[in-house]
DNA sequence: CGTAAGATATTCT
DNA sequence: GAATATCTTACGT
C-alpha cells in the first residue's frame, strides 16, 4: 500500500510516479500503464475556474479519489494530489489488466485484453469505479494500491481529448506498453 | 484502415 | 445553447 505523503508531490511528479504502480479495487485490476496531470492554473482542468460541487474532492485532502461522470455517461478516476497546490489531480488513464480478467471482461462485454482498460472511461467500468468511490481514501479498501516494483521505462507527452494547454505534456505512460489508451508518440521523459 | 454520430451530466456562455 | 479529461456503433475507403 502507498504511503499517503507520496502524493503529496506537484501533479506531474505524481502521475509519472503512479507508473507501473499496481492498482487494485476489490482485488480487481492491474498496473497503471498510463496518466494525465492537472492542476488549478492549467486551462484543462476541472480545477481552473474554481471549485463546483462536481470538482470538490480535488480542493480536498490528497491521496483521495475523485470520480466524475465525463459526457454523461463515462466514469472518470483521478488521484487527488499536492496539499501545496489545491486543486491538483491525476487522471488513471489506462490499466494492463493483471488481477480479475474474467471479471474485467464480463464488465465490459469484451474479452481482448487490450479493450479491458485502455482508456479512463474503460478501466472504470472494468473496475466498477462510479460516483461511490467519489472523495474515498485510497489508502484503505476497497482500493489496494501498490508502487511500482521496479523503475520502469516512462515516457512523455500531450494529453489527450483536451483543446486547452495542448502544450503542456502532462501525460505519462510506459514506454512501449501495449495497454495505452493510444500510442504514445515518441517524446523525451 | 478511416471519419461521423449518438449517448447525455456538469459547467460555462 | 455549447463544450467537455469518452466510448461504441455504423458506414465509407
Amino acid at each position: 500500500m502507498m504511503s499517503p505523503d507520496l502524493f503529496d508531490r506537484p501533479a506531474p511528479l505524481v502521475a509519472r510516479g503512479l507508473i507501473g504502480a499496481r492498482l487494485l479495487i476489490d482485488g480487481v485490476g492491474g498496473r497503471i500503464v498510463e496518466t494525465e496531470a492537472y492542476d488549478a492554473v492549467d486551462p484543462a482542468s476541472h480545477s481552473y475556474r474554481g471549485q463546483t460541487p462536481r470538482n470538490a474532492p480535488m480542493f480536498g485532502p490528497v491521496g483521495r479519489a475523485y470520480v466524475y461522470r465525463i459526457y454523461g455517461l463515462h466514469w472518470c478516476f483521478n488521484v487527488v494530489c499536492d496539499a501545496a497546490s489545491p486543486g491538483s489531480a491525476v487522471l488513471i488513464r489506462a490499466l494492463e489488466p493483471i488481477e480479475g480478467v474474467q471479471i474485467m471482461q464480463a464488465r465490459r462485454g469484451v474479452a481482448a485484453a487490450r479493450d479491458l482498460c485502455s482508456g479512463p472511461g474503460k478501466l472504470c467500468q472494468a473496475l466498477a469505479i462510479d460516483g461511490r468511490l467519489n472523495g474515498i481514501a485510497l489508502t484503505s479498501p476497497p482500493f489496494d494500491l501498490t508502487a511500482a516494483a521496479g523503475a520502469p521505462n516512462v515516457v512523455q507527452g500531450p494529453r489527450i481529448g483536451v483543446s486547452a494547454g495542448v502544450g503542456t505534456a502532462w501525460r505519462f505512460a510506459e514506454a512501449g506498453s501495449r495497454f495505452l489508451s493510444r500510442a504514445m508518440t515518441e517524446e523525451g521523459a
